[in-house]
DNA sequence: GCGCGTTAGTAACACGTGTTAGTAGGAAGG
DNA sequence: CCTTCCTACTAACACGTGTTACTAACGCGC
């Protein structure tokens, strides 16, 4: 049953041509001239035989792989729990499969971060690669940005060079900050996403803070607290806020993963939302939806994203130095449910 | 700054010997001689030069691209809102890094299956391919059986000769219901994860009716309902057993990610759980732990699943033809929370 | 000196494609 | 008849690696 491989060469020799003329025909190269029944013939003895072109000796000839990686900086379980990431593969995948492109995923190792990145541009597997959620103190994107690699970050970090696509994480987090205190909120805990290191944490706690100076609520550092992705942090993370004894009447939750998890605590402690006290998420993940009360959350366009980021690396790999908008900032939308009551 | 790049050539110059000395250092070819000063020189010059070998070139001469498929069978929604996917794919790339294996992820549209199939396996991009979620009348299958690629499914399919990773869903659905009867319910629903032509769909809603039939209940075939892996299809199949007007007290949803918008419907309708209604769930996902109440449900070894499936794709890669266990069952647990009481 | 075995390497091919430079044959123009 | 131009192709190289068959040099025993 285990057929030879067909190759160009089989086809060129079922209708008596060369190879050459197989290939021309097949890739329709315009400007040459093969005259009209040596075409068809060459396509029927195609399809006859099922040839497809060997992808790997076409990458090798041409230099590009038809392929990009989506790399993943985080821990095996921070990947696991991660409700976001089927969002952005679904995007990818629609983006990249218009283009005829693979997408191929890997998963980069805090300690060997260097390495990694390097082995990934050097051996060719891929022509440009999409970084998820980078962390500040990334030392490998200096490596990075000297490797001859096309690059587009999703999550923006200061100080980088690199294109990115991104939401205005301060002005959202500014904007559902700003709701609850204009529900008369004053006493409002924060809840990060993630670490500071990592993109976006620090930029939706500065939101935070600043939609609090803006209307000259003082704010309690004691009522920031930094998550780390998944629902258990969420869970205790509020239980950490609640044993600080500070009163709160809302919470701002940058993610709603960890909103799982802080609401999980929060009902332990015996308190109904949005009675008791108000809580504002952040990512509309499906789950916030159905949630009891349904989530009060900022929507995060996360295959628009993921499309953006991958039409962009697209363009960049195509001619590489182009003038053009290397920085993409989408909008985000408070999608106001029932979490939230006035005070 | 784009420097050239570097070949086993330019390392061999630098040494002053021959490519092939190079490549067989390099990759430490056994029973060769060749004098210790050399080997080291040649390792010392690739270091230097941060040489790193094309990786197009070797699967090209080697026929094997060191990488895998993992092939989604379902529509762009599906993906996205899949709460099951970041855990094998965390699963995926934990076995495949051991192994020095890239993964590459691919997405089938209904309409072009056999085509995509086809030209991923004779396009060589993979030496192999994971099949999640595949469908029951899925027509491709056969053309990939008569393929020569590596396949391993996630989910049996009744009828397939191809190797397949898997839990007993029928027996764990069982489990699920007898725990139900065993706290005195009787009228039973199920809703099932998906459609019937999926893989686990119906095994899952089998297993509910063994276990009606083996504590001789009779099973209400208007409280059996087809969701389709959502929340909202969740949602409005809840919705839909409500309308019904038939009394039930519990309900097996086989499908947490489904149980999400089920729960939703029964808080509409007024039902506290589990109070008026006991709630069971199938799959375990992050969520569950954390949800109000915190859900009843079988626990999947989606991460085992899926490192089970690389390892033995890897295996059927490596030696084609040797006899080995082609199917995989993994045990399933009935993980006690909250959802369920005592009628 | 000669045959022989060992050491330390190398030349050359194969993998399957895309592409450039070139060519045989015929028609057209002077 | 000679030159030029066009049509319809093809020969040959390049991409970067793994691998097999071969060789030059050298020491050693007789």
């Amino acid at each position: 049953m285990q057929r030879k491989r067909v190759t160009s060469k089989d086809v060129a020799e079922k209708v008596g041509v060369s190879r050459t003329t197989v290939s021309l025909v097949l890739n329709d190269v315009k400007g040459i001239q093969i005259s009209p029944e040596t075409r068809q013939k060459v396509i029927d003895a195609a399809n006859e035989l099922g040839y497809v072109p060997d992808a790997t000796a076409q990458a090798l000839v041409s230099r590009r792989t038809k392929a990009i990686g989506l790399v993943l900086t985080r821990t095996q379980h921070h990947i696991a729990t991660d409700a976001f990431l089927p969002k952005i593969i679904s995007g990818l995948l629609t983006t990249a499969k218009k283009h005829n492109i693979r997408i191929l995923i890997d998963w980069v190792e805090t300690d060997h971060q260097e390495t990694v990145y390097f082995e990934l541009a050097r051996a060719k597997r891929i022509d440009g690669m999409i970084l998820s959620t980078p962390r500040l103190n990334d030392k490998a994107l200096k490596t990075l940005e000297s490797v001859e690699i096309p690059t587009v970050m999703m999550g923006s970090i200061a100080g980088s060079k690199l294109p990115y696509v991104d939401v205005d994480n301060k002005k959202a987090a500014e904007k559902a900050t700003t709701y609850l205190i204009g529900l008369g909120h004053r006493q409002i805990a924060c809840i990060s996403n993630a670490p500071p290191e990592y993109t976006a944490a620090p930029e939706r706690v500065e939101g935070f803070q600043n939609a609090m100076n803006k209307m000259e609520i003082p704010v309690n550092e004691k009522l920031i607290c930094y998550a780390d992705f998944d629902p258990e942090s969420g869970y205790k993370c509020m239980k950490s806020l609640l044993q600080t004894g500070e009163k709160f009447t809302a919470v701002f939750v940058a993610s709603d993963n960890v909103a799982i998890g802080a609401k999980s605590a929060l009902r332990e402690a015996g308190l109904h939302i949005p009675d008791d006290i108000s809580l504002i998420g952040f990512d509309d993940i499906p789950w916030a939806k159905y949630s009891d009360p349904p989530l009060t959350t900022i929507q995060l366009p996360a295959e628009s994203l993921a499309q953006s980021a991958c039409t962009l690396l697209l363009d960049l790999i195509k001619d590489k130095d182009s003038e053009r908008q290397n920085q993409i900032i989408l909008e985000t939308e408070l999608i106001i449910r029932k979490s939230c009551s006035p005070l």
